[in-house]
DNA sequence: CCTCCACCGGAACGTGAGGAGT
DNA sequence: ACTCCTCACGTTCCGGTGGAGG
């Protein structure tokens, strides 16, 4: 890629052949045929849901486990594979799948399942409970069983649980149709905030997935590498080397599955024959610092100037900072750019909040006489977070501020 | 063993925006 | 148009605390 002309760019690009045979494959998206190294909760799920071929309500199901352990993967395969054996025993069963991340309130939930069995429901205007009646009315005209797998439920309860309440209890109200719900969370506390009567009915049954180790995301990748490229593209190295990145980030498939991908891409626009190790390497911090600019550029504004308080003292040598000396700083820029100053138990929990989004790592310690703070260390790339910061168009005349650092902490 | 620093973090409260009901 | 809510975001107030130094 040199100074050709967009015309043989194309061409060279066209003819630099594809390493894939598939991409779809490596998209979290897609849902594979079988799941190796999940037997054990497809088995449990299955279990339980085999009453509904029988015309029973099977228990309500939650399943936890934290992201890429294939909660979702199971249980769509789960539900396709249900649905196909109600099909051939002529026992009606429904599976719905719904992910809450998207709908996220009460009323487009009961719209969107509505919709599912061909009401017209307008996106907005009713009643909430007058959707709550059409849906019942629309699944109660024959015998059957409905099974609602609700995504990412803990997204759902944030904005209270009437819906679910409301879901519980339908059965009493149903004379022949059937309902029963699974919901899927990675938080592995969010039931706590439920009133307890949801909790109970809600959670009939818990499934647990555990993070896969490195070997078993070899499985899997090698599984997928199979119908995703074509044969002899990956290096020997690639497949373990992203299974050992990520089972270090708490045994996420989903992640290792990105890598993949990602080596391959970069493999690709390199006009490389094969994909190779460094690859690897690169789709890695490449991952890692699409995810920091898209975490940062989101932030709110008070959040950003606190952020970029911490990489200013980075730059003066401090390697680790107390939120004394945060806040010290955090004043002058917001003197400098004309914000509002908040108070620092404020600035605490926006340190709080950065350090549970991962862009920062904030301990407390005890300094004996010297008191007690959080040691707060910055856990990005301090290049790329500096330079999304400075994109906020409140911030880019920080480009060049040097903040006064006393010598001691004070004020 | 006691003190005392420099914060932590819980609790109660204020405010303004936005939605639902009437 | 109106009240009544809830929610997010902040503030004020304040009791609590691990451990270096005396």
């Amino acid at each position: 890629m040199k100074d050709n002309s967009l015309d043989e760019l194309f061409q060279d690009l066209l003819e630099n052949e594809s390493l894939f045979k598939n991409k779809e494959v490596l998209r979290p998206s897609y849902t594979p045929k079988s799941l190796p190294h999940r037997s054990a909760q497809i088995n449990n799920l299955a279990t339980i849901l085999v009453s509904a071929l029988r015309g029973d309500t099977p228990s309500n199901i939650l399943i936890y486990g934290k992201t890429g352990t294939g909660k979702t993967a199971v249980a769509r395969h789960v539900g396709i594979e249900l649905e196909r054996k109600s099909d051939s025993l002529n026992s009606p069963c429904v599976v719905l799948y719904i992910n809450c991340e998207v709908i996220d309130t009460q009323y487009r939930l009961l719209a969107n399942l509505a919709k599912q069995f061909g009401q017209d429901v307008p996106m907005t205007g009713w009643p909430t409970d007058q959707v709550f009646l059409k849906f019942k009315e629309a699944i109660d005209t024959k015998d059957q069983v409905i099974i609602v797998i609700l995504d990412e439920i803990d997204k759902l309860i944030k904005k209270g649980d009437d819906v679910l309440y409301n879901l519980s209890r339908i059965n009493t109200e149903l004379s022949r149709a059937k309902l029963s719900m699974i919901g899927v969370s990675n938080d592995l506390k969010f039931t706590e905030f439920l009133d307890p009567r949801i909790k109970s009915s809600l959670g009939e049954e818990e499934i647990i997935f555990p993070p896969y180790d490195a070997e078993q995301i070899s499985d899997i990748l090698r599984q997928r590498a199979e119908i995703a490229y074509k044969s002899e593209v990956l290096d020997e190295m690639v497949i373990p080397l992203c299974a050992a990145f990520a089972a270090q980030e708490h045994g996420d498939a989903r992640r290792a599955l990105d890598l993949l991908r990602v080596a391959g891409e970069l493999a690709e626009r390199e006009s490389e024959a094969q994909v190779k190790e460094k690859h690897v390497r690169y789709a890695q911090e490449k991952i890692e610092v699409d995810r920091v600019v898209e975490v940062v550029q989101t932030l709110p504004t008070q959040s950003k100037l606190t952020l970029y308080s911490v990489v200013l003292l980075r730059d003066y040598g401090h390697r680790n900072v107390t939120t004394g000396e945060v806040y010290n700083i955090y004043r002058q820029i917001c003197n400098n750019v004309d914000m509002d100053i908040l108070t620092q138990r404020r600035v605490s929990d926006l340190i709080s909040e950065l350090d549970m989004l991962g862009i920062l790592n904030a301990v407390v310690v005890s300094k004996g006489r010297y008191g007690r703070t959080k040691e707060i260390v910055l856990s990005v790339p301090i290049g790329s977070t500096r330079r999304v910061l400075l994109e906020d168009y409140r911030l880019n005349m920080l480009a060049d501020f040097k903040p006064v650092i006393t010598a001691q902490m004070q004020l």
